[in-house]
RNA sequence: GUCCCGUUCGUCUAGUGGUUAGGACGCUAGCCUCUCACGCUGGUAACACGGGUUCGAACCCCGUACGGGACACCA
């Protein structure tokens, strides 16, 4: 597939000096659905910072939650991504086969001392949970096993182990995004690192993995944000060096509110499916967080240029539609025409009717569209917008007239068409610039504007009275099939 | 409820003590024109509120309101 000359993905860069310390990003899905629209921007901005660094951008896929995960999960977000061209370094990893090396970590915490073992049921927790309700407190586990030793605990009473942290003094969080935070230890419990079947817990796997991998940086939705306060108090006690951090905030829909199905929070596919492009939507979900001054129309080279996770916003930001639709629009325009002919040929097994319109482009209306491919980006949001106004191309005789069209071609438009037909048929050339003259002439000789001959044309021709240019559409649709159409409209 | 974070046109944003508060999408008037788009030229519309600090606050401080996030043996 040919690539957009202003859209590559090797671009110079500005080679960024003083640490000579690889940058390491992952992006970090639980498997549970598609890639949808945050997780795309959250791998977009690590893909960016690492290609800005020229660093690595790799995948940690975190399906420790068997239950919800799926094979196919993983697939479509591996498809979004690739879809995007979020191209990661490495093979993925999965951390639930890492499972055993964060039990080994536990286990170390256990024998330090900086984790114990904690008998408390899930019923006696249910109950503090309750009665803290009820006396309109926090609720915050203080295991009084934290205290106790495990010998006096009931023989065979399964346990969890919890991480030791501290009581007093606070955690900070220096975060790229969100500035300084600080929590108070207080009000961190005691988390669970291991639970009593023996897995371990989501916090644990991520400082491990995190750690084990080298990341640099971790980028992430700021709904990670007091995990990270939890997360530094296990680097803390293990010693370890944290990673940077950047909490992003998250995409919110049109209301405000959530991000919704019906606002957008599908998955990556579905825009692929309504006909967006990669680099409109990366352009797109860039610029939801992240500004580079007044610049709104940015190719992905520059991008990588000019990222920085320093100059993200900390608000959310509200997903328009109509904004990604004038971006791709946009980027339609200015693509390559073989290129789109090429994604629209991919598209056509996703969509409705793709069949029946990929069997009338093996019979011609490929080609057909293909020359018309000019004159349709100019007007279309969407490669759907595309398609469904190049359609006439493909369809059949008699033409179905829409409402307009059919209003358009009453009595005196039909005469006209049917006095223009003569005119048309000893054409020494079918191409744009003899119709156009011989159109014009007609017109001229008959005292009519030339909207009065294009206008019933276009309806005749096209089913429709919108269209590119007439002349174009004639001579894509050669000589036969316009005086084929032209002649059932004449009557 | 507790803890964190946020608030500039309807939306995305620029702006870091002195600006006619800028751009983009949208909407809108017009130009171009065979229609629709594109393109071009205009218009519309914002510093949440209240106190400070300062000669001077969108920018600094405090409070209020509103919004968001986090509070699992989920990730």
């Amino acid at each position: 597939m040919r690539r957009d000359p202003t859209d590559g993905i090797c671009p110079p860069m500005p080679q960024s000096n003083i640490t000579s310390d690889e940058v390491v990003v992952r992006f970090a899905p639980s498997p549970t659905g598609y890639l949808h629209i945050g997780g795309a921007r959250t791998a977009l901005f690590n893909w960016l910072y690492a290609k800005s660094k020229g660093g690595k951008f790799l995948l940690r896929i975190e399906d420790t939650d068997r239950e919800r995960n799926s094979p196919e999960a993983v697939e479509a977000i591996l498809d979004g991504l690739r879809w995007l061209q979020l191209d990661w370094d490495g093979e993925p990893v999965s951390q639930y086969e890492r499972a055993d090396r964060h039990r080994q970590i536990a286990m170390q915490l256990l024998a330090d001392g900086n984790a114990y073992k904690c008998f408390l049921t899930q019923a006696e927790l249910a109950d503090m949970r309750e009665t803290a309700e009820r006396e309109k407190r926090s609720f915050r586990v203080k295991s009084p096993w934290r205290d106790r030793d495990a010998s006096e605990a009931p023989a065979d009473t399964p346990y969890a182990i919890r991480l030791r942290a501290p009581n007093e003094g606070e955690t900070i969080i220096k975060d790229h995004v969100q500035g300084k935070v600080t929590y108070a230890n207080k009000d961190l419990d005691d988390l669970i690192i291991l639970r009593s079947d023996g897995s371990p817990t989501y916090n644990l796997a991520v400082v491990v993995d995190d750690h084990d991998l080298g990341i640099t940086h971790v980028i992430r939705g700021v709904d990670h944000l007091t995990n990270a306060a939890r997360q530094t108090q296990i680097y803390d006690l293990m010693g370890w060096k944290a990673p940077q951090w950047a909490h992003v905030p998250l995409i919110h829909g049109p209301d405000g509110a959530k991000l919704s199905k019906r606002h957008g929070a599908l998955g990556a596919e579905a825009y692929r499916e309504m006909g967006y492009l990669p680099v409109a939507m990366r352009n797109y979900l860039v610029r939801l967080g992240w500004s580079h001054g007044d610049d709104e129309i940015i190719s992905t080279n520059q991008l990588i240029e000019w990222f920085d996770i320093d100059a993200i916003n900390k608000a959310p930001a509200r997903f328009d539609l109509q904004k990604l639709e004038a971006i791709n629009g946009h980027w339609i325009r200015t693509s390559d025409d073989d290129e789109l002919y090429e994604r629209i040929n991919h598209l056509l097994p996703h969509i409705p009717h793709g069949d029946a319109i990929s069997q009338a482009f093996s019979l011609g209306a490929g080609m057909k569209l293909r020359a018309l491919i000019p004159a349709m980006k100019e007007r279309s949001k969407t490669l759907l917008d595309l398609l469904d106004g190049a359609k006439f191309l493909w369809a059949e005789r008699p033409m179905a007239y829409d409402e307009k069209a059919n209003k358009l071609l009453d009595e005196s438009a039909r005469a006209i068409l049917g006095k223009l037909i003569p005119s048309l048929q000893h054409l020494p050339d079918w191409t744009p610039v003899p119709l156009e003259t011989a159109i014009r002439e007609f017109a001229e000789a008959e005292g009519l504007k030339l909207g009065k001959v294009a206008q019933p044309l276009r309806a005749a021709l096209t089913g429709t009275t919108v269209s590119p240019s007439i002349f174009e559409v004639m001579a894509v649709l050669g000589e036969p099939e316009t005086l084929g159409r032209l002649k059932d409209a004449a009557g």
